[in-house]
DNA sequence: TGTACATCAGTGAACGCGCGTTCACTGATGTAC
DNA sequence: TGTACATCAGTGAACGCGCGTTCACTGATGTAC
């Protein structure tokens, strides 16, 4: 393969970086570690190597920008949850029902998953060894599962979810998205049904089992 | 590490079977593999080296009782299958209450969970591609998933939970459950609250959200 | 009871491979005089 | 404007390693005569 795309000039060696340029082929490598990603969906299957014959560079030129191969998976993950943090956000404020906001959330968090599911599994499936100097609260990760948080005490205040914990419910929220895609990811062989139907049944349990018990409903309102 | 084993004779070489005894190598084998699991909690990371020496035997023994490592780990998964389902189906027996009955799954599922987290990295969380010439049907995880479908069927037919698909709500029960025993394990740094909080909140989520209409429980009874 | 032989449960050495990482280097780019 | 030089973005070859698997073999065990 690499023979005969030497052969052909298939794969042009990438153009060297001019002074002060060096970050471009730090944005190249994570970009090309994605389009592996992609492909194989598995971190740990990924070389160093493929990922610098993919931008179009020696191997050793990935160590002026990341200490080791672990460094480079932490950076993409930050990309990662930075960008799925947005989407979160995004969806949430489709609408003003902190109901709506938390079920839109739900929503949208199955569609990342399976959208990309490399990105997914980055994130979600690997079992992650971040450096010690990193706390979690500064991940974006960890911020996103805030955001969570505060969407469902808003659901809370405005009395449309019984007096929950927020950060239990955000939890239990968080964690039945998360074994619904994970399973459909990693188990396709299953005979699922229909993922809109499951997904509403998902959401529905939740939206029920969060919602305010009938027989306070009156002296509360 | 392998030298001072060797030197201080800590590790003896396992005595030969005898003739017909062939059967008890490959449960050594199994059953070393399952340590070396509880130790590093991933297959991928586990050679068959380690196996051997972890048994006393050279590597290609291992090739009299399995036809390569992926064949080692499906037998390793059907094992361990069988295993789960009887747990399952102990804790559904431990009550006549169906929907405690399917409680009392929830429970017993997390606690297999966190007893056995390499098991059940095996069975949920390993993306497995199985032998092609099994199908799903025969799979002991399948029927483990079989025996929910029937609780949950029983806990509508006694008008306890309301008119859903048992499947769909079964799988909802299932992800909700490996949702959250999959982020314990592969998220440790999460700042986690107490474990029983949060295992009675997803069910009593889920028991809610299961739970017949209070507008149609009059008409029902 | 004794012996030749088939069987079976393994062994030991080697295969080719791809891995993460290091090291000494190169050669174009920009800068100081 | 011209040239010596420092810098910087890389390269090429090699390191030692562990991997899954194969192959020709060995030697104890049981069996047939």
């Amino acid at each position: 393969v690499s023979e005969a795309a030497e052969s052909l000039d298939i794969k042009a060696r990438r153009a060297r970086a001019r002074r002060g340029e060096g970050e471009r082929l730090k944005q190249e490598i994570l970009s090309a570690t994605e389009q592996l990603l992609a492909e194989t969906d598995d971190f740990s299957k990924i070389s160093m190597r493929m990922i610098a014959e993919r931008v179009g560079v020696s191997p050793p030129a990935i160590y002026m920008h990341f200490a080791d191969k672990d460094e480079l998976l932490f950076e993409l993950c930050e990309d990662r949850f930075g960008e799925f943090r947005k989407v979160m956000q995004e969806a949430r404020s489709s609408t003003d029902d902190p109901v709506g906001a938390v079920r839109a959330c739900g929503r949208a968090y199955v569609q990342f998953a399976l959208d990309h599911p490399e990105h997914y599994g980055v994130l979600f499936l690997s079992k992650t060894e971040f450096p010690t100097d990193v706390t979690v609260e500064e991940l974006n990760g960890y911020r996103a599962f805030l955001d969570l948080v505060a969407a469902v005490q808003r659901a809370v205040d405005e009395g449309r979810y019984r007096d929950v914990d927020p950060t239990i419910a955000a939890i239990g929220l968080w964690t039945s998205m998360h074994g619904l895609v994970s399973l459909l990811i990693r188990a396709p062989n299953f005979p699922w049904p229909e993922l809109d139907v499951l997904v509403d049944h998902v959401l529905d349990v939740q939206t029920r089992g969060l919602a305010v018990d009938p027989k306070d409903s009156q002296s509360a309102g």
